[in-house]
DNA sequence: TCATTAACACGGG
DNA sequence: CCCGTGTTAATGA
């Protein structure tokens, strides 16, 4: 466990910090598609993200989904860090997008740390600034962007996080993500076929 | 003009 | 057959 954490994040932390985190962190490993967390639930605590991707989605009453943002391997999910300052609920919903492995860390070591270590209070503000310009990002593409442009950028995104250049999704499930119908999807999905920039099956595309 | 909703046909697993 | 997909018609913002 702590050659993985210097893998990833030996370069962040000092060696001191590194060996705190695999004193008192929690190996946790889930498969993908697990709700980590939904919109009320309470943060006990603060999770480092050592391999994998985690989708984060806001929902309304309705149970209607947006995707925000996906987090990777190194990142860690910067609400937790704001609901744990102040011991609030949590405002969005986290699932696993592939199967990952997360180091839990009790949140009491996060108020310790940060006075403690520079690397770890450095890491806590660098990573929310990284999470808001990504949020920012988000609200761009939705306010200012057509829905061709999101939908390429969501392929796009979708392949970085994965690795490949197949995506096995269906237009239902795209569309729900990105708070849209699934005719649209269907729509703009056989443009960009025609357009030789995907390839369709059912069950899945390719990004070329 | 463009998204959404509903409805329907096609076809692959 | 069931479900994902492609398309269309009607409606509304």
């Amino acid at each position: 466990m702590l050659e993985d954490l210097k893998l990833h994040y030996g370069s962040v932390f000092e060696e001191e910090l590194l060996e705190q985190i695999n004193k008192v962190g929690i190996i946790k490993e889930v498969i993908s598609g697990t709700t980590l967390m939904g919109i009320g639930q309470y943060i006990t605590s603060m999770p480092l993200l050592i391999d994998g991707a985690i989708k984060i989605l806001r929902e309304d009453e309705e149970g209607d989904e947006l995707l925000l943002y996906f987090l990777e391997k190194g990142d860690t999910c910067a609400m937790t860090m704001s609901c744990c300052a102040g011991n609030k609920k949590s405002e969005i919903k986290a699932i696993t997008e592939l199967d990952s492995i997360l180091v839990m860390i009790p949140i009491e070591k996060m108020d310790e740390w940060i006075g403690k270590y520079k690397s770890w209070r450095t890491f806590v503000l660098d990573s929310y600034h990284h999470r808001l310009m990504e949020l920012l990002e988000t609200v761009d593409n939705i306010a200012f962007k057509k829905m061709d442009k999101r939908l390429l950028k969501y392929l796009k995104d979708k392949v970085a996080i994965t690795g490949s250049q197949k995506i096995k999704s269906t237009h239902q499930e795209i569309a729900y993500e990105l708070h849209t119908s699934r005719v649209v999807v269907s729509r703009l999905l056989k443009k960009l076929e025609q357009q030789g920039i995907i390839e369709l099956h059912r069950n899945s595309l390719n990004l070329l």
